[in-house]
DNA sequence: CAGTATCCGATGCGATACTG
DNA sequence: CAGTATCGCATCGGATACTG
């Protein structure tokens, strides 16, 4: 990407971050995403060459790092001070898009694997009020190969596409648009279930529990904007 | 630009505002830029048509409105709510960039069309000690055509190319990444002085009045990273 | 002045295949 | 698994000229 041009310290720093997949990539790298292939499920549909392309521009401006790790074929990609210190740009632009940008979520926006790995990412299992959950998601309208996933809440949290053996706890059905909604915050859990486009089931108490830590994320973007 | 294919907000707000100049057409609105004119004049690298294009993008994403003005055959542009909103991406970027691209300004981002024009819009005359200040800039390494600048603080500032007839109150001579060190913050005003890279030149009262307004908008920014 | 139309070249990037 | 190399098309956008 040639440059502006303009010594503006927007300008310049435009010209870096606001390349194609660049904002994406950085959102991996804070949500934790370390590993090549981390970054790789977040962003399904980039390819891989760009992705690397990507990376070492990020590294050559500074904001990105490779690490290393003792033992291990290939190292880890870490924000450097300068690019831990983007995050209120990338939080920004989540928080307008929240805002501004749900009418422009199309059908071929919704996509199951990155929303169950959003879910893996960014719930968390702390204080739940039993040793191990297991929640079975069945997104109705998906392909085949993307309707059926399993949530593992125990000491981590773990997402398989097969069953891992253990019994299932919760089930949770719903349409894709429903889930992604709910997931986002603008549509409330609770009104989901009563209008019946989700269903929870299990028994009370393990419903409960996972009720109490199946949160939105984006809860707080979704007050601000009210 | 093709989209994503990502519900995530950051995606969705990337698909729309990343665009190449997008940033920069914001910067314009939010600096005050009403008018197509006004527009170029901060982005004289872009073609007409591409403004023009962005602009249409913009209104269509409902962050632009084109109000028609009365008696006028063009309109004027404005940010919506929407558009207002994004006033903290903007922001954010700013900082970010004045932070830690200082050392990518290279040479050919340094243009002296836009430091003056950038001062123009920029520095405010409330509180002038005196009714008319006229300053003389003279960018000592900049091509003919961008040598000589006049800066006339009234009840409006004003910016020529050619000496509009004042009698010059101050003089202010300098090379002109000293001129642009100065404006950004990363350097101080006194601090350029007295090193000689930059000169001012006048009557003491008009002098010490120049230098209390003649106050870099970074300053902020620069007090942050510090 | 305030844009629009057209053209064409560079290149970004997606797809695919490949390697240590 | 963690990337790299190659290829070719699409498209973005820069230049220029034009119009109301």
């Amino acid at each position: 990407m040639k440059g502006y041009s303009q010594f503006c310290p927007v300008a310049k720093a435009a010209e870096i971050i606001t390349m194609r997949w660049t904002p994406l990539v950085l959102r991996e790298l804070m949500c934790g995403g370390k590993r090549f292939s981390d970054l790789r499920r977040g962003l399904c549909q980039m390819s891989p060459s760009l992705l690397s392309k990507r990376l070492k521009e990020l590294e050559h401006h500074g904001i990105v790092e490779r690490l290393s790790v003792e033992g291990e074929s290939s190292g880890h990609y870490t924000l450097t001070e300068s690019g831990q210190q983007l995050r209120p740009v990338i939080e920004a632009l989540g928080e307008w898009g929240h805002r501004w940008s749900r009418s422009q979520v199309s059908d071929d926006d919704l996509d199951a694997g990155l929303l169950m790995w959003d879910m893996r990412r960014r719930l968390s299992c702390t204080g739940l009020p039993v040793k191990r959950l297991v929640v079975h998601f069945e997104v109705m309208d998906a392909p085949a190969a993307q309707r059926r996933w399993w949530l593992v809440f125990d000491s981590e949290v773990d997402l398989c596409l097969q069953n891992p053996g253990y019994d299932v706890d919760v089930e949770v059905s719903s349409d894709l648009r429903t889930m992604v909604d709910v997931w986002l915050g603008y549509t409330d859990t609770a009104a989901a279930l009563r209008s019946q486009n989700m269903a929870f089931t299990g028994s009370r108490a393990k419903v409960r529990a996972f009720k109490s830590m199946f949160k939105s994320p984006f809860l707080p973007a979704a007050a601000a904007a009210a």
